[in-house]
DNA sequence: AGGTCATGACGTATTTGCGT
DNA sequence: ACGCAAATACGTCATGACCT
């Protein structure tokens, strides 16, 4: 007998879902199966991947705004004054990758698989979203043979907390595989998790994802899968084999990538044209951003920008006298620690700082007393009140000679 | 049973400038 | 020239958020 005949004569036991799953596997023009869904399965050394391509065109929405308009605010980083720790200067936004996996657990134990890899990139016309998919358990070769096979022909990732969760993990997975597998390619990469936080942590109640997207991106799922249910999804996927189970799973996935490329768009406008796109808020915080990653020059400007702000000045001024400072420009740093204290801000801050440039630097130790003795009154903590007492006393003794 | 980073509280090393 | 205290710059440690 035949084994079409066998299925024949074994249709009539089954339940009606059964048969409908059972047509869902086999015939590939229905509703979620593989080919409705774009997806390849193929083959290496025996196990399957599954691989779903999807391209779309750069005059595509994601959110408000086109795939074309997000390359172009990508590309501005080329002709940027400054170094920044999101800097893609001399990296072709074609070389980018932006990097997402699905896992079947936050943990990161024995019992955690990773299932789905998977990127998008820019090509000359579209942009590429490629998924690859662990058909079961044991066919992680093909999984990562084929990833790597098309991702070693870009060169850095970009990620949303990719360097603490997926590229560690993908590591691991990749170093019990090695012998049979492609090497894993050096990738440079551009996290976008803590750069958001720096911007917006303040103002938004949480800076995951979700939130940026609604809050941020202008960009709203609908009928989209949370995170949550993606295990259950791929456990019942794996248990009965009926790709429609993935449909929303890869849906989910490929927007969790394409907001990857809006939110590096949206933070290199608010980076690159700091002046021109972002708010004040956002302005202070690329500001401290700057001074941090050690360029003083944007720095200064941009808190220069925030003196006439509503709610920055005192804050900016506060920074500029820290600059000065440094610069030892001690006349115009006094300038500004005198403003703050004027508006009574920073009391206690700015009275010692202005303590220090007078005794060390502007070499007017009666002002300097005076100083140390404002700090002392402004003084909030016994910490406080002790080193301003000793500040005030010892130039209080110096005066006496 | 993870890894990265910002933040803040402390601790330590090196440098600076003062007074003797 | 020297010792000392203050200032600054650098580590270290702990904590929390984020990823499915």
């Amino acid at each position: 007998m035949s084994i079409k005949a066998k299925l024949k004569r074994f249709e009539s036991h089954m339940s009606t879902t059964e048969k409908e799953k059972e047509s869902a596997t086999t015939n590939n023009n229905e509703h979620g199966s593989w080919e409705q869904m774009n997806t390849e399965a193929c083959s290496f050394d025996g196990m399957v991947c599954y691989i779903r391509t999807t391209r779309m065109s750069l005059q595509e929405k994601h959110g408000p705004k086109t795939f074309a308009e997000m390359k172009a605010a990508i590309d501005r980083w080329d002709t940027s004054a400054f170094a920044h720790p999101l800097s893609k200067k001399g990296i072709p936004t074609e070389k980018l990758l932006f990097f997402d996996t699905e896992t079947t657990g936050l943990s990161s134990g024995a019992g955690t698989q990773m299932f789905l890899l998977g990127f998008a990139s820019f090509t000359e016309k579209e942009v590429e979203v490629k998924q690859y998919l662990l058909s079961k358990p044991d066919a992680e070769v093909a999984l990562y043979h084929f990833f790597l096979a098309d991702a070693k022909k870009l060169d850095h990732l970009v990620t949303f907390n990719g360097k603490a969760f997926d590229w560690p993990r993908l590591k691991t997975r990749h170093s019990y595989l090695r012998e049979a597998v492609p090497a894993l390619p050096k990738f440079g990469h551009f996290d976008l998790l803590h750069g958001s936080r720096r911007l917006w942590k303040n103002e938004l109640p949480s800076c995951n994802l979700s939130t940026l997207e609604a809050e941020k991106l202008g960009i709203k799922r609908t009928a989209d899968t949370p995170s949550y249910l993606v295990p259950m999804l791929y456990f019942d996927f794996v248990r009965e084999g009926n790709p429609a189970f993935m449909e929303s799973v890869f849906a989910h996935h490929e927007a969790d990538m394409l907001s990857l490329i809006a939110l590096y768009a949206k933070l290199s406008d608010l980076i690159l044209d700091a002046k021109g796109q972002a708010s004040d808020a956002e302005r202070f915080q690329i500001a401290r951003w700057h001074e941090a990653a050690g360029q003083q020059q944007a720095a200064f400007s941009l808190y220069e920008s925030l003196l006439d702000s509503k709610d920055f000045p005192l804050l900016a001024r506060r920074h500029l006298g820290d600059l000065l400072k440094k610069q030892r420009r001690y006349a115009e740093a006094a300038e500004q620690f005198h403003a703050c204290v004027r508006e009574g801000f920073a009391s206690y801050d700015c009275w010692t700082e202005l303590s220090l440039i007078y005794e060390h630097y502007l070499k007017e130790r009666d002002k300097a007393e005076i100083y140390a003795y404002r700090a002392l009154e402004s003084s909030t903590t016994n910490k406080e009140r002790e080193a301003a007492l000793k500040r005030a006393a010892r130039i209080s003794g110096k005066l006496k000679r």
